[in-house]
RNA sequence: GCAGAAGUGGUGGAAUUGGUAGACACGUUGGACUUAAAAUCCAAUGGCCAUUAUGGCCGUGCGGGUUCAAGUCCCGCCUUCUGUACCA
């Protein structure tokens, strides 16, 4: 009657395969419900026990479902496209494909052994060319659309192009490119057919453009904002340069404000938490303003504003304008210069020839400096004068034109206007180099500081909006500058049209030839596009994307093939791009995959999206708060103008779950010595700063955590320890490294150590040691740790006398290189996939970041062994034929349990519902409950939890049908229901003692009985209580 | 700088939304069983003081406030974590 988990494990999972126990229907008269978990890339490390919580947490919660009687999706599968496996086939020349497939079996075992409820029929590969047909046909809408901001949706391009050819696109309110010029149904008909195509894709959702991009030299390829952290690459965290290159985008933009609208004002239809929300909608980052035209004055009339003090007013020859975008319109007459990026196009135009050597100069400094150093020096204030001036919009005064790289060539139009009274960084730059600084606030003091507090403003100085508010004013200028036709109101947003090409192998390739260097879309019958064969995983000598090794990339317009590159004649056989598509892309409609995800016609059909709606729990990490989780809206809402889904957002709740952190195992290390010249202070020798030399160990000393403490080091910094100091222990300790020491180096040096002339220091360094060296009191198995670094096989390991060598431990990421990381493997090995399953919800709250420590996973374990104890006469035949009759406190246990883990499980609260379990296990153990209308209930309640026991207990109280499907107990109240209630008794809100009354006895009674209590005469002393509070069924408080 | 979250025993964490702070575990200590170990079981465990049983004082990052009553509400600070940043 042994509680045999690997088995019992084992048997479970295997019936739930061979049954299809966790298979979802499309139709079924149960009511749906949706639980997704981010699928995972399967990397080649494999699973540690931080993985897994978030599927633990979704399955707890899909198994709940299928108790509640619903019909449950919950789907697995992988985003099988990644740089690791192609970083690997470029070192190894092993095919991505074959890694990948590698990849996907471990992990499949990892989860298959923790017993998660996948209906695995439904899985989907991001890789696999079935799946990747649909998200190239995604691409292909996406390119067949264009975005219209009158119906404020997605329509086909062909209703533009009718458009165009009625009237052209001077009245056509549409999200293009900045620099989309106007023509009329003439200009357009008259077009070349190149032409027409240039023209409309500055108005498809996903274009052909030469932007500026995150180039990553390391790797080979651009990246994403989101794949930039610190100025760094995501993955490797090599550095990153501005280049322009001809890439695709997707215009994510014109989706912006309704990105913004469905977290920020519509909050009942998207359940995310508030800080993802926040995330995303700072990084949409709207802003409110105004755009405004400044004329830039001509380089003749600057010559005559230079030699005669008198303005000239009537200037006619006005050849350049610069935009500027600004929130505080209201403060345009406090401008005193504006300042360009010097990355600006106008730079070049409008430099005088005094200042062109100065402005080159800083052009090209800038240019050479790294985004990251740029992002990390923002105290310096750097910037030179252009030589050219602008005419402002109301008063026509000249304002100087500057270059500085505070201002961002890549947000908003790369110009400000620069207002130093109201704005910080602008009166820094002002005052550096000594511009006026004009005053535009009432009564505001700004001899130190700008004044930046747009809500407690009156403005002066300022013509028409003097003595107006900021709103007043803004209002007002934006009147004034559609007037002169100088500006108007407008929305920026920071958040930018997202690029979509890699120069990547192992990605999706794209449905895309090219005709006269314009693209053409691949048919939808002809998908999917596969990938190449290539010989070289790495880009061509000429420079373009791996793609560009394949031989047979071409694409024959007659065939419908693709066709082997030699072909290529311009005529029907076009070359295909080389670019593929980044990781994001398949993941960004894959969970509407799965709800039809063998459809050969479909992306999934009409009957399949209807059933299943949306998602209706997403869990996953927040890290894919400004990526995947951004993108993925996007594209639903993309879906949802075409009509093909439902609703505007795919995921209805989201969870994100925090992360399981590693506790590291350091030891400190002495690997060398650093000789100095010896000085003396008060009589003590200590080391001067003359440095000779630095001698290596060839056997470095490995102390233990406390020996090295109780010697008091200074850690990496090292000290000398050559004087007499300390107590008996320290200089006894000291003595035996100096010894170790002495006796490894080599006779020239060993004067140093004997000199009086010299003093040495130990240089100690704290490396990691593998956690699995290190048991749960600390203690290094240091044979084991030396098996693994053979290099420190004659180490000397130093630790008290009697005692073992104990490590330091810290709590960290659980990583590969820190050596923390704990297999989940190993744990379901030693204590069960059921145990793993609580402990991982034990640990904590689902959102929170919380420390791994296998020491206490016994918790749960015992309780599973204590649980499976009450089970065991039904086991063992001694209650054959026996029913017994619950209690009346079996029931009362049974119900509060009941209650409380229905709660918690609808909040969330897992770790809550494992400690209640525990409880009432506790209790019902105490009880001596045999009681099968007790325990057949408890097991269901159990089951989401530990599903392997679950099953296992049911099957052995005699049910044949598997447990996941049982109706969730009923709770009843009437079971809880109580006479009488213990209530404390305190004075002055402090609790002394309880005193047992029944419920329905009057305040007054009780007051009575309390003061008549001899325990209240005692606490009270004599004195008479002032007032008494009693709170039926809570609490009586005596003040006195 | 801005935004969000959080500070409770040696540790992970509970606390019915203002009503007995520290549930449930880990760890530690003591005990039982055992030749021994493991496993299991029992007891104690926030700190300080007192002790013959009873008891007393302090205690939820810090300082104030509201209240019969504050971990919980209000005001002002401090610290940590996460995101983001010359965003005009």
């Amino acid at each position: 009657m042994k509680y045999n988990f690997n088995e019992i494990e084992k048997k479970w999972q295997d019936h739930w395969a061979k049954n299809q126990t966790f298979k979802a229907e499309n139709n079924s008269d149960k009511p749906k419900y949706y639980v997704l978990d981010m699928f995972p890339y399967p990397s080649g490390a494999g699973l540690h026990v931080g993985h897994p919580l978030g599927y633990i947490a979704s399955d707890i919660y899909a198994r709940y479902k299928r108790h509640k009687g619903f019909n449950v999706l919950h789907p697995q599968g992988y985003d099988s496209f990644g740089l690791p496996a192609e970083q690997y086939a470029i070192q190894t020349g092993q095919h991505p494909a074959i890694t990948t497939e590698e990849n996907i079996k471990t992990y499949r075992r990892q989860l298959d052994q923790i017993g998660f409820s996948f209906d695995w029929s439904r899985e989907v590969r991001t890789s696999d060319p079935k799946y990747y047909k649909w998200t190239q046909w995604v691409f292909i809408q996406l390119f067949n659309s264009w975005y219209n901001n009158d119906s404020n949706k997605a329509e086909n391009i062909s209703e533009l192009i009718k458009m165009f050819e009625a009237e052209g696109n001077a009245n056509i309110n549409a999200t293009c490119d900045d620099d989309t010029e106007t023509f009329t149904a003439e200009a357009w008909n008259a077009f070349s057919d190149v032409e027409q195509q240039e023209i409309l894709l500055k108005y498809r959702l996903t274009y052909l453009a030469e932007t500026e991009v995150n180039w990553c030299p390391a790797l080979g390829t651009v990246l994403a904002n989101d794949e930039i952290v610190n100025g760094v690459s995501e993955r490797g965290g090599h550095p990153v340069i501005r280049k322009k290159m001809t890439q695709w985008s997707m215009r994510i933009s014109a989706y912006a404000e309704r990105l913004l609208n469905g977290i920020d004002y519509n909050t009942e239809d998207l359940d995310w938490t508030d800080a993802l929300k926040e995330m995303q909608k700072n990084w949409i980052g709207k802003s409110v303003g105004a755009s405004v035209t400044f004329n830039v004055i001509s380089n003749s009339d600057v010559e005559a504003l230079e030699t005669s003090e008198e303005m000239d007013t009537s200037r006619t020859s006005v050849s350049n304008t610069i935009d500027v975008f600004t929130t505080r319109p209201d403060t345009i007459f406090g401008v005193s210069f504006m300042t360009l990026a010097p990355e600006h196009d106008l730079v070049s135009k409008i430099t005088t020839a005094e200042q062109k050597d100065a402005v080159d100069a800083y052009v090209e400094a800038t240019a050479k400096r790294s985004e990251r150093d740029r992002m990390a020096d923002v105290k310096t204030i750097s910037g030179v004068f252009t030589g050219a001036y602008a005419e402002h919009p109301f008063s026509k005064e000249p304002i100087p034109i500057w270059i500085g790289d505070y201002v961002l060539a890549s947000y908003g139009t790369g110009a400000v206007m620069a207002v130093p009274c109201g704005d910080q960084r602008d009166y820094d730059f002002a005052k550096h180099f000594d511009i006026p600084i004009p005053n535009i606030f009432e009564g505001v003091d700004i001899s130190e500081e700008a004044f930046a507090d747009k809500d407690n403003t009156i403005i002066a100085n300022s013509d028409f909006i003097n003595g107006m508010n900021y709103k007043k004013a803004t209002k007002r200028v934006i009147y004034e500058l559609e007037q002169i036709g100088q500006g108007e109101g407008k929305t920026n947003y920071r958040l930018r049209d997202a690029v979509f090409s890699r120069q990547r192998y192992w990605g999706e390739p794209f449905p895309v030839y090219y005709v006269d260097g314009m693209p053409q879309m691949i048919a939808d019958e002809h998908l999917p596009i596969t990938l190449p064969e290539v010989e070289k995983y790495l880009p061509t000598e000429t420079g373009e994307p791996p793609l560009g090794n394949a031989t047979v990339w071409a694409w024959d317009t007659e065939t419908n093939t693709v066709v082997d590159n030699d072909k290529i004649d311009h005529k029907t056989v076009f070359p295909l791009e080389l670019n593929t598509m980044p990781g994001w892309a398949g993941s960004s409609q894959y969970f509407n995959r799965y709800m039809d995800p063998h459809n050969a016609n479909e992306i999934f059909s009409q009957e399949a999206i209807d059933y299943w709606q949306q998602v209706d729990l997403y869990i996953g990490g927040s890290e894919h708060a400004t990526g995947h989780l951004l993108y993925a809206r996007f594209w639903q809402k993309f879906m949802y103008d075409l009509g093909l889904v439902p609703h505007n957002e795919f995921a209805k709740k989201l969870i994100n779950q925090g992360m399981i952190l590693g506790t590291s195992a350091f030891v400190n290390r002495i690997d060398k010595v650093i000789i100095n010249k010896a000085t003396r202070i008060d009589g003590k020798k200590v080391a001067s700063k003359e440095k000779i030399k630095t001698v290596k160990l060839k056997n470095p000393i490995f102390l233990s955590y406390y020996y090295v403490n109780e010697i008091d080091y200074s850690k990496s910094v090292g000290i000398n320890l050559d004087d007499s100091f300390g107590n008996k222990i320290i200089k006894e300790r000291t003595q035996r490294i100096t010894d170790i020491i002495k006796s490894q180096v080599s006779d020239d040096d060993i004067k140093y150590f004997e000199d009086d002339d010299f003093a040495y220091t130990r240089f100690i360094s704290t490396i990691h040691a593998d956690v699995s060296f290190v048991n749960a009191s600390n203690e290094l198995d240091t044979i084991a740790f030396t098996e693994w670094r053979k290099e420190y096989r004659n180490a000397q390991f130093l630790y008290e006398e009697d005692k073992t060598f104990i490590v330091e431990r810290d709590v960290e990421k659980m990583s590969k290189s820190k050596f923390n990381v704990v297999n989940p493997d190993d744990i379901v090995r030693d204590y069960g996939a059921d145990s793993l399953r609580l402990y991982e919800m034990f640990l904590g709250p689902l959102e929170q970041y919380k420390p791994w420590n296998t020491a206490g996973i016994t918790g749960v374990s015992g309780f599973l062994k204590k649980l499976w104890k009450l089970y065991i006469p039904f086991m063992d035949g001694s209650l054959s034929g026996v029913e017994v009759e619950p209690t009346k406190d079996n029931l009362k246990t049974l119900h509060k349990t009941i209650k409380k883990v229905e709660e918690d499980i609808e909040n969330f609260s897992f770790n809550t519902s494992v400690s209640t379990f525990m409880i009432a296990v506790n209790e019902l153990t105490a009880q001596k409950c045999t009681s099968k209308d007790i325990l057949e209930p408890l097991l269901v309640l159990i089951s989401p939890y530990a599903p392997h026991i679950a099953e296992e207990l049911w099957e052995a109280l005699g049910h044949n049908e598997s447990i996941s499907t049982a109706a969730f107990p009923i709770f009843d109240q009437s079971h809880l229901v109580e006479s009488t209630k213990e209530y404390p008794i305190s004075f002055n809100g402090k609790t002394r003692f309880t005193i047992e009354f029944p419920l329905d006895m009057s305040k007054e009674d009780i007051e009575k009985a309390v003061l008549a209590d001899e325990r209240t005469q005692t606490q009270m002393q004599g004195r008479e209580p002032k007032r008494v509070i009693v709170v039926p069924g809570r609490i009586v408080n005596v003040v006195g």
